[in-house]
DNA sequence: GATCCACAGGAATCCTCGGGGT
DNA sequence: ACCCCGAGGATTCCTGTGGATC
């Protein structure tokens, strides 16, 4: 039943990529200036809400891009994993392969700065993904200021992005090119989708009426609908079924879903996730409830300043949100 | 209006960890 | 073996906010 399970995993970045075209030439157009070696590209900004490709239009246009310039350095970050100065920058380093001797997280503050400062290699794309979630925004200064270094920032939010920055580093951005992603519509997520069943599955696996039903599911996520067609698909190995149906579908659906939500909630430590548990229980509890049940749950609670940090931190990851002002603020678990 | 309460969140400080230097 | 260093997380301390109550 399946040809090639790779294109079916959520790393998967296609060749070609289908509906974005203008997003794409947006992207390739920023980057010219590296192919024609006419100077340094602006930064770019990437936005949208999640699952609407703005990653993998940032990693295939990168990989465009190599095919047309021999000579070019690129590094993909995920700013959640090396959400600190420290760790963005040892990426970053990491791709042009000057972390050899580095191994203190201690190292001199301008020590990696230095060595990236000192870089005169070929050209440098770097792409930073859920920028949001850096904790010292200062890097991306330091980034923007290395001469050779281009910079593809993703976040689901600008405002989530420019209300952290200081002045200084707003108007270095301000200039910065923003491409703006939609939520695929039905027909675009079903053509991705047939995509990816024609190179992973054996003809006739799933009809396009299947494929529909997966896109409805999947409210214009495309990690969604391709995780609901993956699970399907394992689904319908495990059983012997030689097709992908309905009922295998709806079936698929709840895990697939899951799974999306698992990536974010198995990044957090072990109190942060039971203060998050204990908000999907209740619909709007307050600070001080969810404190003491927190409490109740744990043989060593951290502080409740503590717990407001990780509700800043919960509502930053769109695990939570939260209504109301100082008293009577409560907390509900986005649905 | 004064006071209290429950909470938010900034700033300073403490603690711990991992690796380097001696 | 010992101390030192820097980073990052947690804690402590504190100020601010806005509704409730007297």
């Amino acid at each position: 039943m399946i040809t090639n399970a790779r294109v079916l995993q959520p790393e998967f970045i296609p060749g070609e990529v289908k509906h974005r075209d203008a997003e794409v030439s947006h992207l390739s157009d920023t980057l010219r200036p590296i192919a024609t070696n006419e100077g340094h590209p602006t930064p770019s900004f990437l936005t949208g809400p999640p699952g609407a490709g703005k990653t993998c239009i940032a990693r295939h246009t990168v990989t465009q891009l190599r095919e047309n310039v021999v000579d070019l350095n690129h590094q993909y970050v995920n700013c959640w994993e090396k959400y600190s100065r420290f760790k963005t920058l040892y990426a970053v380093l990491d791709g042009i392969n000057e972390t050899l001797d580095i191994h203190r997280q201690s190292t001199p503050r301008d020590e990696l700065l230095d060595r990236l400062r000192a870089y005169d290699g070929p050209h440098y794309v770097v792409i930073l993904d859920e920028v949001d979630q850096l904790q010292d925004k200062d890097v991306l200064y330091d980034l923007h200021r290395t001469p050779n270094l281009t910079l593809i920032l993703i976040a689901n939010r600008e405002e989530d992005v420019f209300s952290f920055l200081d002045e200084r580093l707003r108007s270095r951005l301000q200039s910065c090119v923003r491409i703006k992603f939609g939520q695929y519509n039905l027909s675009e997520l079903v053509a991705i989708l047939r995509d990816r069943a024609q190179w992973g599955l054996e003809p006739g696996v799933i009809d396009d009426d299947g494929l529909e039903k997966i896109a409805n599911h999947a409210a214009g996520d495309a990690r969604v609908a391709i995780g609901i067609l993956r699970n399907a698909t394992q689904f319908a190995v495990q059983n012997d079924h030689d097709e992908i149906t309905n009922d295998v579908i709806r079936n698929a659906v709840p895990e697939a879903i899951a799974e999306v939500q698992q990536e974010t909630t198995e990044r957090l430590t072990d109190d942060q996730q039971i203060i998050y548990e204990i908000i999907t229980g209740h619909d709007g509890i307050r600070s001080g409830d969810l404190y003491d049940e927190y409490c109740t749950r744990v043989k060593n609670p951290k502080t409740q300043r503590t717990m407001r940090n990780y509700l800043t931190k919960l509502e930053q990851y769109d695990l939570i949100r939260s209504e109301g002002n100082t008293k009577d603020r409560r907390y509900h678990p986005v649905t």
